[in-house]
DNA sequence: TGACCATATCCGCTTTAGCGGATATGGTTA
DNA sequence: TAACCATATCCGCTAAAGCGGATATGGTCA
């Protein structure tokens, strides 16, 4: 059962939760995701590189951009659980507040890429 | 989000898993689970106080025998991931081989509490 | 009461994991 | 090529968590 215990690891921390909640909706990049929740560029990075790890994330390079997106397709058990985060971090304030900084940020950003 | 990564924490760990498996089926006391696992017990202990804590599991004392069950009515996000659990640890051989020594256990005893 | 049993908790230790500033990498533009 | 930018990785540190033998607790039975 590691490998289940390596995919729930992945969900047993605030942050990797909180970037998961915004990857929920959409793909974005890693400037994106520092400014929804205002981390240091190196915690986010450390963190995402954990999720790609647990198979939590696929991500994809543009550029000089790196951006990530769920991945659905490595186990059955995350395409499961997808569905009860979306449920239940949604609501989350924490979500929101994250979800409104995400969007000041890409309107500052006046939709050029990042 | 603490609340969640708390309720994933509880499963970020394969003794954890292992004992939850076991108790999708039957409320099982703690010798049951040492006869089952095969580990100390004061590992077996500590993990049952953490998955109390955690809200997973409930206990009960008869007699000198303390037993723990499912908790089934402490949050929503619990509930939906009990399912998953079963579909997916059950048919674990590391599950069936645990199962297995519990029944051997439970013979040895003749029915006799724990 | 005292001996005994199942279980919980304590203890010292080792391993794992998170943090964020500093540095490395690798793609882009001039 | 060089300067620059976004991102990844390194590093030293600290905090959290797992381990299992030893001890404490608290219920039971004689």
């Amino acid at each position: 059962m590691q490998q289940e215990a390596k995919i729930f690891k992945a969900l047993a921390d605030d942050t990797r939760l909180r970037i998961l909640a915004l990857l929920l909706d959409v793909e974005l990049c890693v400037c994106e995701i520092m400014a929804a929740l205002e981390l240091p560029q190196s915690t986010i990075s450390r963190h995402l590189a954990y999720l790609r790890n647990s198979g939590w994330v696929l991500d994809r390079r543009q550029g000089v951009w790196m951006y990530y997106r769920l991945n659905n397709n490595e186990h059955l058990l995350v395409n499961e659980i997808i569905p009860l985060l979306t449920n239940h971090l949604a609501k989350k304030s924490a979500h929101t507040v994250a979800l409104k900084k995400l969007r000041n940020f890409q309107k500052e950003q006046g939709h050029q890429a990042c």
